[in-house]
DNA sequence: TATGAATGAGCGTTCATTCAT
DNA sequence: GATGAATGAACGCTCATTCAT
């Protein structure tokens, strides 16, 4: 049911965004992309208007789908009444699927995040969107936990980006740079949750 | 005392500095440069070779700077018999002085985190360094005051990268991005350092 | 039955080709070649990789085929047993022959050798290499011909480039640097044959 | 009694040399000359108007002084009524002392011949000027000694730039491309001298 | 739909020349 | 006279985009 020209844009799409993910948006060249894909030159413009439109594209619409993503990883309920271990479960796996999740897509993540980021406007924009996102589900939790009672609204929101750099900067380092094992992921992703833990349930 | 022609040197660099800053290193063009520095086009070539040399010379030197005041901002002995009000008291106070330092830098900083990573390979490792040096400070820290014993070297890296991530993600949201006041620097300074009490010391 | 795209490289080849021969190498523009080849600045690089690169390709082909042709024009069997109005005969048609085939190259062979020659190490090499061949020809006719039997090979060398610098300089002065008839270039053959004549046959 | 300025214009004029005779006029800036002879880039103008300017007086110079030379070198009288002998003797030492004017001036021909011919239209004039005189000198020696007196005044052209073009490729390529000794030179001259004679005066 | 040759604006860089000191 | 920092026109080359086929 795919039409025969929605290969070729996926083709293009493929190719964009791994040699986007090689080499940063500037140093990337349409014909660069036309090549690996295997198509020529004028037959990009078929299917973007520019350059820049496939960019935002690819990082639009994998934002949207790993906002989607995130969002469903932690829909689950969790509440203060339940104990301890299951709450300390629940974080872990909850930090897991994301990291798992960012592994998956790890290219076009280094994509927006390395290359991507601010070098234009809009596609900063969209990674901020995600960013704000989960900083967003964060700030829920803490509500619904009442965590830090005698923070304001700022406090919070400094707190919940405390922790979404935590989560971001191991993530970046550890799950996109490189090709982790399960077991690495784990080892990582314990430690990460020891440390959330200890910031906010674990302590009076 | 100034010669002349460090004068020019150095509205270049400001100029580029600036420009950098605002619209990143690919789209910032060395007659913009040269045109707000107020010299001809060929003058940017008496002080330096190529245009990306002026960038990486900008980010290198700052960065040298910045190692060594972070290094001296942590040089100021703490020991795990100190009181806790004491440790945490010098906690904040080392946060605060990083902070404030990045504050002092903030467009320079914003030029290299935001626009220069991985633009080129030498940005980017001028940056890394930056990174490792304050994350070897962590690590000595953490064995100093024996802090997680049952963590190995990897885990120790892991964690120590978690504080990393926190305070530079806070840094950069808060400190670089916009101009702060002196108030709203103490109060995200306090929650950090609260975080990272939590995280470490805080906890049996 | 020529492609499109070969006639643009054709018409870049033509224009460069006169224009170098005009003006030299270092005032040649890469626009002044497009502008009279009718094509737009950036189809030059579709075609050729630098001005460089366009200058030897042209002076690399046609001396390929110059040399080949000389090489056939000298294949003429000649032998010491022949008379001698035989071999005067065969010396003037050599020579003769010779003189056409760079009238024929006219523009391009003054391009190599008035503009082209050591501005480039490859362009003097590829001129060299002519040189050294018809250098080789002349040393081998010598050797049949046993002329100078006391010279040793240094000598020979000798005798055979002052041959190669007389052929050469009526060559470049009469054929090369003006349009000729052939009334003239048979009257300076006819010269020349006799001054190698002389220099070589004609005497004890 | 030579000024202090003058100093100065002759350090600049000699490193002019070298450095046209190494890469060429297009090749060589006005930065390289100024740093060779020890001033700075402004000392340059105050002796030269342009670059250009310096090139062709460089030339200009030295070919009237060659000229003068070889004016000399040819002066001795020689007769037709001379024996054979001894004008085969005058022959090989007039060849010789040009060979070793030019020698003694290797640089300066070598740029004005190998790298200045025809970059400009002033600096082949030059060099042709050069070569006329010595063709007009040649011609003379043609009509005096009554040689070839079937030939008429084109005919007699072509000879005598027969007999130029043969000195001029031996010492070009034996005297002024390489550092050569005593022996070799008159080895050369040697056989050049015998072509001339047998071209000449050696037959009926 | 697909092609790929052609376009041309715009960039980084060079270097002969000027001029205030 | 001597300096050398400053100039700016001009070049070679790139590459996103267009368009005739």
């Amino acid at each position: 049911m795919v039409k025969d020209n929605e290969l070729t844009k996926q083709k293009l799409l493929k190719a964009a965004l791994e040699i986007f993910s090689e080499k940063g948006y500037y140093e990337t060249k349409v014909s660069d992309i036309v090549k690996r894909a295997g198509v020529a030159q004028g037959t990009f413009y078929l299917y973007f208007q520019t350059k820049e439109s496939i960019f935002t594209s690819i990082i639009q619409s994998t934002n949207d789908q790993m906002i989607e993503q995130i969002d469903q990883i932690f829909a689950e309920q969790v509440s203060p009444q339940m104990p301890k271990e299951e709450l300390t479960r629940r974080l872990y796996e909850t930090i897991y699927n994301c990291m798992a999740l960012y592994r998956d897509h790890r290219s076009i993540v280094y994509m927006m995040r390395i290359h991507g980021a601010s070098q234009f406007a809009e596609a900063e924009s969209v990674a901020k969107a995600c960013d704000e996102n989960l900083l967003g589900i964060i700030m829920k939790l803490f509500r619904k936990f009442q965590l830090f009672p005698e923070y304001d609204q700022f406090q919070y929101e400094v707190a919940a980006r405390a922790i979404h750099g935590l989560l971001n900067e191991t993530c970046m380092q550890y799950v996109i740079v490189q090709e982790l094992t399960e077991e690495e992921l784990s080892k990582i992703v314990g430690v990460v949750t020891q440390m959330i833990y200890n910031m906010t349930l674990g302590c009076e």
